[in-house]
DNA sequence: TTCTATTATCGTTCATTGGCGATTAACGAT
DNA sequence: ATCGTTAATCGCCAATGAACGATAATAGAA
């Protein structure tokens, strides 16, 4: 069970329209880099960062660094909690 | 369908932890007045009324004036619109 | 009409957010 | 060892959020 603070944090990182689509786009394609999502949003690269980090910090998304590079993935586990909770509403 | 800038206004009202437990708490009661919810928790009535308009606004809450009192209750059908959507994630 | 109960709103304060450009850090390739 | 590439962080600014006390608004009761 997830405690009412950890529901709430990641409410509110989904609580912005530019994150729900990256967490979208993150589901889709299963995994990708930090630039390629810049290459989609009108937003600069230090912004997409930013609301990378967020996310991470919410626990709905993980990075993995390799190389220069930090590979995105939603986490299956957090998001299942997440969908559990909600369906029990 | 909601549009990705409602869903972000339904996850930002749920985006704190007092707000998520006064949506629990409507939704097991049914309805209740603002004054009730107030009792419940460690906040002033000000800002319980705050998060009531920011719940209401983002529409995952419904308030109906009778008197001088208004009963708060959640919108079912938004509700399960977010339910839709978070299963279908 | 005046009092009381209830809720909404105003104004204030402090902290956080969202966006940006610039800089730094980390690593692979040359 | 230096150069690109990639991502994270810093500093800035304007806007928003969260909390409060005080005040206003509304309607029912006396």
């Amino acid at each position: 069970m997830m405690t009412t603070d950890q529901l709430a944090k990641v409410f509110k990182a989904l609580g912005h329209p530019t994150r729900i689509k990256i967490v979208e786009h993150l589901i889709q394609i299963n995994t990708c880099v930090c630039g390629e999502i810049v290459d989609i949003f009108p937003y600069s690269q230090s912004t997409i960062s930013q609301h990378l980090k967020l996310l991470k910090e919410s626990g709905i998304v993980c990075g993995e660094i390799e190389g220069p590079k930090t590979y995105f993935c939603v986490d299956k586990a957090v998001l299942n909690q997440i969908k559990t909770y909600v369906k029990n509403l």
